[in-house]
Formats: C-alpha cells, sequence, structure tokens
RNA sequence: GGUCCCUUCGUCUAGUGGUCUAGGACACUUGGUUCUCAUCCAAGAGAUCGCGGGUUCGAAUCCCGCAGGGAUCACCA
C-alpha cells in the first residue's frame, strides 16, 4: 500500500472560507489518521487573478486552525518548490512527452476561431467539444500557441471515495488545453502532473470537478500514470438559497471567525461535521477523535448549508467546557476598553460569571462593560418592566432605601449578601420578581446580568452602592 | 440543450429489508432552577423519508420512471 500523502492545493486568487476550508480539514484528516503527510500547495498559474496577500491569507487560516502541513511553499519539503509557478519546468517535460507521443498538439485556432465553434455549439443545443474542430495538420509546437490534449474518448467506470461509483460516456471527453499561450499550464495538467511528482495518495476536491474527472482519467491513462484516490466533496450552501456558498453571499472566512472569537477547535468541530459524522449520535469531537474517527465513506453526498447558529451553540459549547485560566488566557483581547484599568483578579471573577453567557469572545464587551465602567441610568428599565412599572416612586424609593441601609452593613460576601436579600424580601414583603429587578437595574443598569448576589460581590461595595445612590437621585 | 451528481423534521444529520407508529443535535415553544440574560434539567411541536410505479410476507432502505435542485460544457481553478 503506498503511503498517504493528501494535499491541499488553493489557487491564491480570494479568500479561503469555511466552505473551503472543509476540503483541506478532510484531507487534513486522512493524512493524520493514516500517519501520512499533508502537503500544502499553490496553484497559482493564473497570474491575471491572483489576489495580493492571498497566500498569507491561506497559510494563516490553516495555521489558525491547527492544520499544520508537512511540506509547502514556505517550509519546503522533499518535493519543492510547492507553487505551480516554479515548477514550469516539470510541465514542459510531461508536455514534450505528449507530443512525442502523438497525444499533444498546437491548438492553431485564433480564441475568435475557437469562440466561434463554441456559439455554433450553443446555437445547435449541442454541448460544446473542441476535438470536433480538431485540426488535421496541427503546426508544430512553438510555445506560442495553446497546447492541446488529444484525448481519446472513451467510456469510464470509477470508484469516487465519497461519491462511490461513477460513470461517463465518451461524449464528455475533450482536447483540453494542457499549456497556455502564456506558457503557464492549466490548472487540468498542472495538478496531475504535480500529484504524481509529488506522490500524492489521495485527491480531495469540490463537486465543480466532478464533470472534468473523465478528463483527468484520460490524461491519467495518456501520461502511463497512476491515479489516486479521488474523492470528491459536496459543497457547502449559504443559509438562505441553494447556491454554493460564497463570499458574495457575505460568508465570512475563517479569519473572520478567529477574530470573533470562535475557538478553533470549536471550528474544525463544526466544519466536520457540515457532510461528516461517524455513524453515532456524538456531537461534538475533539479534534484527535475526529482523527480517530474520520472516514471518507461515512462523507455526506449532498450539499450542507451553512447554519451558524448551530456554529455559535457548539462554540459557547467549548468555552462551557474550558477552565477559567484557559479561557482567560484566550480571551485577553477581546475585553472592553474600560477594562484596561482593572487587575487580573477582578476579571477574573467577571469572566467567570460570563462563561456561562458567552457565544464567542466578541460578545464580552456587551456582557460585561457594566462591571468595569457605570452606565447611563436608562430609566426605561424600570418604566418598561412589566412588575415594576406599577409601582410610584415612593414605593421605589423607600425600597432601594431599604437595600442600601441593609448593603451597608453587609461584607459584600455571596453569602452575606445572599441572607440580606432574603431578610429584604421578608421585610418588604415583595416578590424577587420586584426587589431583586430593582436592585439589579439599579446597580447594573443593564438589562441582563449575571445572577444579584455574584454580579454585586464582584462589583463590590462601594460601587454597588454609590450606583444605589445614583439611581435613587435620579428618581425624583 | 448534453453529461454527471444530489433529494429523511426549518437546519446539520442517524438510518444499508423487519427492532422506524423514523432516532439525535441546532433553532423554536412551554415549565422548573428565589429577578433579567444565559447555563442546566424536563416536556412539546416539527419529516405521509421529493413524487409515481414495481420487487417482497414486509421498503426510508432494492429496481424503474418522473420531478426538483446542483455542478459542468474557459488559454479559471
Amino acid at each position: 500500500m503506498k503511503p498517504v500523502r493528501t494535499r491541499f492545493a488553493p489557487s491564491p486568487t480570494g479568500f479561503l472560507h469555511v466552505g473551503g476550508i472543509r476540503t483541506a480539514l478532510f484531507a487534513w484528516l486522512v493524512a493524520r489518521q493514516q500517519g501520512g503527510q499533508f502537503i500544502l500547495r499553490f496553484e497559482d498559474t493564473d497570474k491575471k487573478r491572483e489576489v495580493a496577500g492571498a497566500r498569507e491569507h491561506l497559510v494563516q487560516s490553516l495555521r489558525e486552525l491547527g492544520l499544520t502541513y508537512d511540506e509547502g511553499p514556505d517550509i519546503g519539503g522533499p518535493y519543492a518548490p510547492y507553487v505551480q509557478s516554479e515548477r514550469l519546468d516539470s510541465y514542459q517535460k510531461y508536455a514534450r512527452q505528449l507530443v512525442e507521443a502523438g497525444r499533444a498538439y498546437a491548438d492553431p485556432y485564433t480564441p475568435e476561431e475557437v469562440q466561434g465553434f463554441r456559439e455554433a455549439a450553443q446555437r445547435a443545443k449541442q454541448p460544446f467539444l473542441y476535438r470536433n474542430s480538431r485540426p488535421e495538420n496541427p503546426p508544430e509546437w512553438d510555445g506560442s500557441q495553446p497546447l492541446r490534449f488529444k484525448s481519446e474518448p472513451k467510456a469510464y467506470a470509477w470508484h469516487d471515495a465519497v461519491m462511490g461509483d461513477l460513470s461517463t460516456g465518451p461524449e464528455v471527453i475533450d482536447d483540453f488545453i494542457l499549456i497556455k499561450s502564456d506558457g503557464y499550464p492549466t490548472y487540468n495538467f498542472a495538478h496531475i502532473v504535480d500529484d504524481a511528482e509529488m506522490q500524492i495518495s489521495h485527491v480531495m476536491r469540490g463537486q465543480e470537478f466532478l464533470a472534468s474527472t473523465p478528463n483527468y482519467l484520460n490524461l491519467y491513462e495518456a501520461l502511463g500514470l497512476e491515479r489516486p484516490v479521488l474523492a470528491t466533496m459536496p459543497h457547502i450552501m449559504a443559509e438562505n438559497g441553494n447556491k454554493k456558498l460564497s463570499k458574495r453571499d457575505g460568508a465570512k472566512d475563517v479569519l473572520d471567525y478567529i477574530r470573533d472569537g470562535y475557538l478553533p477547535e470549536a471550528l474544525v468541530n463544526f466544519i466536520a461535521s457540515l457532510g461528516w459524522n461517524d455513524g453515532t449520535e456524538q456531537e461534538l469531537f475533539t479534534t484527535q477523535e475526529l482523527i480517530e474517527k474520520f472516514s471518507l465513506d461515512h462523507v455526506q453526498r449532498s450539499g450542507a448549508r451553512f447554519d451558524e447558529k448551530r456554529l455559535e451553540w457548539m462554540n459557547g459549547a467549548y468555552i462551557r467546557q474550558l477552565a477559567l485560566d484557559t479561557l482567560y488566557d484566550k480571551v485577553r483581547g477581546f475585553w472592553p476598553a474600560s477594562a484596561e484599568a482593572y487587575d487580573d483578579d477582578y476579571k477574573l471573577r467577571v469572566l467567570g460569571l460570563a462563561q456561562e453567557r458567552l457565544k464567542f469572545f466578541s460578545e464580552l464587551p456587551m456582557l460585561t462593560e457594566f462591571f468595569f465602567t457605570d452606565l447611563p441610568i436608562n430609566s426605561e428599565l424600570i418604566s418598561g418592566n412589566k412588575q415594576l412599572k406599577k409601582l410610584d416612586t415612593a414605593e421605589i424609593r423607600s425600597l432601594l432605601e431599604q437595600a442600601q441601609v441593609s448593603l451597608t452593613e453587609s461584607d459584600f460576601s455571596v453569602p452575606d449578601i445572599t441572607e440580606r436579600l432574603n431578610l429584604l424580601l421578608e421585610a418588604t414583603g415583595q416578590k424577587p420578581g420586584i426587589l431583586f429587578s430593582l436592585i439589579r437595574i439599579a446597580t447594573t443598569q443593564a438589562p441582563a446580568s449575571p445572577a444579584l448576589a455574584d454580579t454585586l460581590a464582584v462589583l463590590g461595595k462601594d460601587r454597588s452602592l454609590a450606583r444605589l445612590n445614583a439611581q435613587l437621585a435620579a428618581l425624583s
């Protein structure tokens, strides 16, 4: 059995969104599971479409998710270089081989002429096949014309590790371009040469390549190459609509999610679960479990929709599993600006209360702002409260004053505050819905906060009482 | 238009002839956890398994047809 070597071979023409990263993840999982290698290769043969910064973005996305590669453009390896534009000699060599074997020829037509053939086919409601116009005596290939593959149309039946048994007739085989007139190879040619030279055992790619696979099969044969295991991934679709997920639909890329404070492991778990499961009811998998349990034949054949709500849930679940110290470390950089003046101990206590409410880190300021700075008095919190709006100002004042008196005596430990609040409930004859809501609003000025005693204990005596005063003063 | 692929709750999915009057998770609804938000717990609603034929004692599961969706038919990948 050949050693397992998988690859992720993006073109640096855009940013990597969650759909694209899944292909990389699955390839990585297969390599790690089998103790093989995972390779990164840039397919930059279309110089016109290349986007500045895309390479760095790709590398960083993989690194953030922990999808480490063993060989790649920046780290080299036994089959370097891992950038197609630096491998032009290889393609020339294989191209010459095909020309000599009579399996490739120069395309003598102008682009306009080819376009004419295409339009004629369209008018006749036929699929366009270049080989129907194959020149009888093509000129010698001097590199200035495109080099085309001379295909040998035939039916194919092959196995795809995800899609199962597939088959097509000879009508889909055509003379595609191997080398463009600018000297660069097409993807169709380059990836086959590279995969062979780099000893790739499994080729994983998106569904958009399914239709051209028979042509690749034809080329493998012409080149006398053993073909790798083929695995075709279904698309990940946008949340609404049936189109494949794309940046245009507002799809975020991986780094956007990292920036919003999603945990890499949750992201990996979520992306893996889009189209894969282990056949049980398990939902949460550590990356290690994913490596152990992943299997291509359990990959779904139909497209999956990207449901961000589910990602949020999953990320929240991961956050809750984290030890507080670990969480604290990861959350650095997400605190509100007002938190800067506070020490680790205080922020740690705040984080302890926020942990079970956090779905991703960038929610932290919204959830904790009032622990660090006095929010302006918001009278609507009282007037808009279903129960509190029934009370008149005098009653509210009285309740707050009694709370103030009692809390002034407190040592502000959670048990002591709890006891005093309970006593207050009895003394005032009020329900928690009224008394606690009122104190909570007065001391936070926030629509939501953690449990009252916990919140007060973290805020501390001075600040809690000061806010009670401020609320009292604003009553009038 | 040709070719190929796909089709189970709104969403991600389990399911490979009988244990499926279809299971889990997200989302949603309701109740409980002394206030809010969240967590957690419990309960509920939600899928005639795309449709129509067949095979079989028996089909979500096998076969055929149809429909819908998607991909592809570039000197893009």
